[in-house]
RNA sequence: GAAUCGGUAGCUCAGCCGGAUAGAGCAACGGCCUUCUAAGCCGUGGGUCGGGGGUUCGAAUCCCUUCCGGUUCACCA
């Protein structure tokens, strides 16, 4: 039931207001002892022309009081409304016990399709921890979306198409060996790339020989398309390994040169469409009218761009999925050049072009400044998971020694933490990565949320059988319970609130309120030591917010250990 | 210079479609394990919500302005 939407309804009925308007006064007071809803009625002062308390009383006067409220006071110009425990207690574990995992869920996505673009490392370069947050953000919202009902479409739009292969080809040719990259892989392609930089700092023709292979790339020949494709599978597999462990999926793997036959076509529209004209030697789409630099498509010397192949991809996507919404997960930075190319997808017509999300995110540095895989100033993704696995083997070796399948658990919670690090602070915020703060495991962390869940499962199996059937709901009305409960209760709103606003982190911080919660709970309340109905119902908490712990770090893309 | 994102406790951050005493975690200090997992719980200290104006019955929240920091701005992605 919502409760909000009732009493809106009855504060509609007893005021005359439409409810609607009413729905969106209604707030929770800062403490359970004013009430648990409020209605202020300062706004309507002015257009009844009465005093702010007046009215209060009078709304008061007049209420239909619904079922669930147990009383309604006046407080200056609030009415504050206070439910009935027994009964809300009542209608939440009902409704979290019949839906169980799918207590959260929704069919509000049926039908549409929404396409999240994530991840997307470049070829032939290290993952590092820089990636992690597309990753992490946009498996997260990929897994939220699907609860909701959506058909999701996760793609990997990896960066395995463009100049800097040009420049790999020359590297490998002057400085490169076949046995090298073979035993060495990303590692070899990196330091032969690095060496290409500092060379054509010296010889800048070098950097027009890059350019020379890429578009032999464009044209199809065949000496270069088979290093692209070597470096390729050596990348892909690396990167794989890093998706196995986070746990991380996609339904296709299309990247930049997936699209490289299907650029002339589009090149074609924006030309038939008078939109393309010639700058400086280059074609370009000019936003001047937008107040934007100009999007570039294509290069003085023929080759295409990032901008290029994001419109061609697009047009594709939309073609082949029809999606309601297509999300991109990139950095901040990179706002100008969604904005632009979002801009041309509308130049050219296509009113879907509002359905172009980009979904940005805070730049990662670390402590020694700006991350830089040329200059070797990077945290590698596998020493990162690996190092976080390893430093909670040796919590697990301090703490629960007898711990069964303990490598299964120390990489669920390893993992899971630097998952839940990153998903914990608004995307928007940029981060200084720091091993202190991954490697953290007490407070606001993914452990404690998952340790929380795994003290709830100790206890329903030390509880064997018990009976839900009959639960005496009229000793669920102390504090703790009803916090652990209304927190329960809004957790689906906080589901679908993480989906509009692309915002993992409100899943992530109802859990730890959950936790919290629900820890206080279980420090307060005995449960299998108490009496029969006590126990039951308090068993009815425990399970609940085992499900619902469960279920929010699933949606993260993070396990939930039945013990730790 | 323009655009864009930030500025809330020592640190990391919530709160920002206006509402009642501004909240967490970490760090510091002090308590709680013969009882369901102490990766836990309780308590103490700690704030000119960057500054200044304005709108409002009411502003951390909205508007203007200003300062500080990040990022981007033509052939990289």
């Amino acid at each position: 039931m919502d409760f909000k939407l009732e009493i809106a309804k009855a504060i509609g009925k007893a005021s005359s207001l439409d409810y609607t308007e009413v729905l969106s006064g209604i707030e929770i007071p800062p403490n359970s002892q004013m009430g648990d809803y409020a209605f202020p009625c300062f706004r309507l002062a002015k257009t009844l022309k009465k005093s702010p308390q007046i009215i209060a009383q009078e709304i008061s006067q007049n209420i239909i009081k619904p079922d669930f409220i147990e009383r309604i006071e006046i407080q200056g110009a609030y009415i504050n409304l206070f439910t009935d425990k027994e009964n809300f207690a009542k209608e939440i574990l009902k409704e979290v016990l019949n839906k169980k995992e799918t207590y959260g869920s929704d069919t509000l996505g049926n039908g549409k399709t929404i396409v999240i673009d994530y991840s997307s490392p470049n070829i032939a370069k290290p993952f590092h921890v820089g990636h992690l947050r597309s990753t992490v953000i946009g498996n997260a919202i990929y897994k939220i979306h699907e609860f909701l009902g959506y058909d999701c479409q996760g793609v990997n739009h990896l960066g395995d198409w463009g100049t800097q292969f040009g420049k790999l080809i020359v590297a490998y040719k002057n400085w490169g060996s076949k046995t090298a990259v073979e035993e060495k892989g990303i590692q070899e392609l990196m330091r032969i790339y690095v060496i290409f930089h500092d060379e054509a700092e010296k010889n800048p023709s070098l950097e027009d020989e890059a350019r020379g292979w890429f578009v032999k790339m464009q044209d199809g020949d065949s000496e270069a398309l088979e290093l692209w494709k070597w470096f390729y599978d050596i990348s892909i597999k690396e990167f794989d390994r890093v998706y196995k462990m986070l746990d991380v999926e996609f339904d296709a793997y299309t990247g930049e040169s997936f699209y490289n036959d299907k650029m002339a076509a589009v090149v074609k529209e924006l030309k038939d469409k008078n939109l393309l004209q010639e700058s400086e030697g280059a074609m370009i789409v000019d936003l001047e009218e937008e107040k934007m630099p100009p999007c570039l498509i294509i290069r003085k010397d023929g080759g295409t761009l990032y901008a290029t192949r994001d419109i061609t991809a697009a047009l594709y996507r939309k073609n082949k999925y029809n999606f309601e919404k297509c999300l991109y997960l990139t950095a901040l930075d990179q706002n100008l050049h969604f904005a632009q190319w979002f801009k041309v997808i509308e130049k050219m017509g296509y009113n879907w072009s509002k359905d172009l999300v980009h979904v940005p995110f805070g730049l990662v540095s670390l402590d020694t400044g700006k991350l830089s895989t040329r200059k070797g100033n990077v945290v590698l993704m596998e020493e990162l998971l690996n190092q976080a696995v390893k430093e909670t083997a040796k919590i697990i070796e301090e703490k629960n020694p007898n711990l069964p399948n303990k490598e299964e658990i120390a990489k669920q919670v390893g993992i899971g933490a630097v998952i839940f690090n990153d998903l914990y602070n608004g995307r928007i915020k940029d981060v200084t990565f720091s091993w202190e703060r991954m490697l953290s495991f007490e407070g606001e962390t993914g452990p404690y949320v998952q340790y929380t869940n795994a003290r709830a499962c100790s206890v329903l199996k030390k509880a064997e059988n018990f009976n839900l059937n009959e639960i005496d709901y009229s000793v669920l009305k102390d504090e703790n319970s009803v916090e652990v409960l209304k927190l329960i209760y809004d957790f689906p709103n906080k589901i679908k609130e993480a989906a509009n606003k692309y915002e993992p982190s409100m899943v992530s911080r109802a859990l730890v309120d959950i936790a919290q919660a629900f820890n206080k709970f279980y420090h307060d309340n005995p449960i299998l030591n108490s009496e029969e109905n006590v126990k039951n119902a308090r068993l009815a908490i425990v399970l609940s917010v085992n499900t619902v712990l469960t279920t929010g770090l699933k949606l993260l893309g993070i396990k939930a250990p039945e013990q730790m």
